[in-house]
DNA sequence: CATAAAAAATACTGATTAGTATGAAAAAGC
DNA sequence: GCTTTTTCATACTAATCAGTATTTTTTATG
């Protein structure tokens, strides 16, 4: 990788951290310079805006984090119900960048940017249908071999397991404490079983 | 009421239509006070601190509106199953001050505060648990009279019921369009009968 | 009405914000 | 090696931020 790709990246990178923890709009530019180690100059010449770097985050650091490790899991799964609570498990404790009392980073920033920032928006929403449209292709395959009920809805459930994440992340910021976690996935296992 | 504390009572309730809508970083006390056309001096001496405001919209207006429209109801409720789905569906499709591209007030707060500010993590804590503990109990009601099964766990479902009202608010942000509220809805409907 | 206290108005401060202007160094192309 | 383009560095700006200092007006109380 060229230096000039790799001072991108390592704002990108760091940047996200800081969002991730703190929140986008509390992010300063200045902030990212100053614990990145690069200079105002070099970060804008690589984005024209904050907001740029922003879409770029998203574009760049979330949507292939999520190919990886949500999306190509679940295409390749057998049996989609084990898959999904072992997903949104993994997720919620033994994920080692996420933290409880930090939530979500789609979801914080889903929260924070919509509805004032379009391009937020529309690429959130982009990383988020992929997801959702997994999901509903899981279930179908799974109704073909006779692991789930026919009459079970796809979008009615990838809604509803998504929905539960994102929530069930607020209430641990809330709380700063994965026991919420454990309660919430003995629901959501239940709840899954009852797909069968 | 007092003039003083009509003051007060419009900034509370201008500020929080406000920080709803934008958010609570981003909503600045010069726009607080342009909209409520009170001046600086009259906000500074009704709270010392622009946090102070803030707890105070949750403990003035938050917490009232939520003890009238969601405690009362739930703890009146003859037929749990029912009534939570008519409380969710109401929130989502009906109430007349929340919109679905802003999500949900105490959600929004949540994400954006915790886990930063202790003050606000408490209170919207309290807030929260109010709202838990009312559905805890009408679950155990529901177990008394019949209406639900009884190896059904009342925390493990409340948290799933708030944590999936979270979530698909901020869905409802993403897309602003309340389509997903009614797909949501349905497997919501599907879920709540399981527990019968 | 007189006085004291409460309530509000005005003008300011220092810090922080995203972004810019300009020039220097580094790298690439020939 | 020379030139051009890419990449980065420094110093600045104008706007906005939460909060303060000080004074004036309004209200309550005798």
């Amino acid at each position: 990788m060229s230096k000039a790709a790799n001072t991108r990246l390592t704002i990108l990178q760091k940047a996200f951290e800081l969002i991730y923890t703190k929140g986008y709009q509390t992010t300063s530019i200045d902030e990212i310079i100053a614990t990145t180690q690069v200079t105002k100059g070099a970060f804008y010449y690589h984005f024209k805006t904050k907001d740029e770097m922003g879409i770029a985050i998203i574009e760049e650091i979330l949507k292939p984090t999520m190919q990886e490790h949500f999306i190509q899991p679940t295409e390749a799964s057998q049996n989609p119900i084990e898959d999904f609570y072992n997903m949104i498990s993994y997720l919620l404790l033994e994920d080692p960048f996420l933290q409880v009392k930090y939530g979500c980073p789609v979801g914080n920033l889903t929260q924070e940017m919509t509805p004032w920032n379009n391009k937020f928006s529309e690429a959130l929403t982009e990383l988020v249908n992929l997801w959702k449209e997994t999901i509903i292709n899981s279930i179908e395959k799974g109704k073909e071999s006779g692991l789930i009920r026919k009459d079970v809805v796809g979008e009615q459930v990838a809604f509803f397991i998504l929905s539960g994440y994102w929530g069930i992340r607020n209430f641990g910021k809330l709380q700063n404490d994965n026991s919420v976690y454990l309660v919430y996935l003995k629901e959501l296992r239940s709840y899954l079983d009852n797909l069968k």
